[in-house]
DNA sequence: AGAGGGTAATGAGTTATGCTAACGACCATG
DNA sequence: CATGGTCGTTAGCATAACTCATTACCCTCT
């Protein structure tokens, strides 16, 4: 838990946050570049991915967890219903909300994205060793923990 | 170097993969927010992390690391410079090209930004333990290098 | 020496993607 | 039933990137 957390005062973990910063930004920057589907932004995908795995969600839940204002959810929702990906059905208790589902069009497209992430991430890849890749695959899990607190 | 590549096809890595890409995208907008000084942009604070590296670089090198088009390191250059945080050259060998360096003033900012941004560590890391943020350490400088490839 | 192709930086205009503020619909508690 | 809080939305705006076009310069080849 890092009660004590000493480590945050010395030089690795300081060069660490720099080096992650830096290379979060740049790779963010790269991911808006590598879309799997030209017309659909990082983020969207990223709603996707997110809908994947928790099966459904309202649009409050997911501006949360994207780390987005609402309103910006709400374009985005309305950008990927009008492409037939998600579903908006009313909530069944709270008239307010709304229920956001993915489509089985929206199955099939993140099927073709992992296809294509894989080439694009063996170009990367060729250029590390395998300790290096591995460290990346156990990181990956806790990065994404991170992004969430 | 992953030469025969054999795991880029099973679905630990598909899954590191989509982690990954989801956590960079989170990551990325929530390091906006985090500023360090409110008037620069996490691109520019960018560049001056790498020319605190590099030590001086001419606009196209700046661009090509930063992965970003030149004519958008032009304006952040000239943003940089217009603030005192660097100072721009002519070329000794090439008139067509600039040198930037940093000034004392960025020097001084980047250590201002080192402690807040371990500040903002000190609170995300308090919701890792021990063992994850070691991966994350680890992880951290092979990202660095993935986002340069 | 001069012409022509390639590269560096830049200027202008556009696009994308987020934000804040203000609003209407709805729940819940007195 | 009124009133305060919450959810989603609408409207307007800011930022930070991009593309296309231009200028200045280097370098090679004749």
């Amino acid at each position: 838990m890092l009660t004590t957390m000493p480590e945050l005062s010395n030089g690795d973990d300081a060069d660490a946050v720099n080096a992650l910063r830096s290379a979060v930004m740049r790779l963010s920057r790269r991911l808006k570049h590598q879309r799997v589907d030209e017309s659909l932004s990082p983020t969207e995908m990223s709603v996707l991915g997110t809908l994947a795995r928790c099966g459904r969600a309202t649009p409050g839940e997911l501006a949360r967890k994207e780390h987005v204002q609402p309103p910006s959810m709400t374009r985005i929702v309305a950008m990927l219903e009008a492409k037939g990906l998600v579903r908006l059905e009313a909530h069944p208790d709270d008239r307010r909300q709304k229920v956001v589902t993915q489509t089985e069009q929206a199955e099939a497209m993140l099927e073709e994205s992992r296809r294509k992430r894989n080439a694009w991430l063996a170009e990367l890849a060729s250029g590390l060793d395998e300790d290096e890749w591995a460290k990346v695959r156990a990181a990956a899990p806790v990065l994404e923990k991170l992004a969430q607190l």
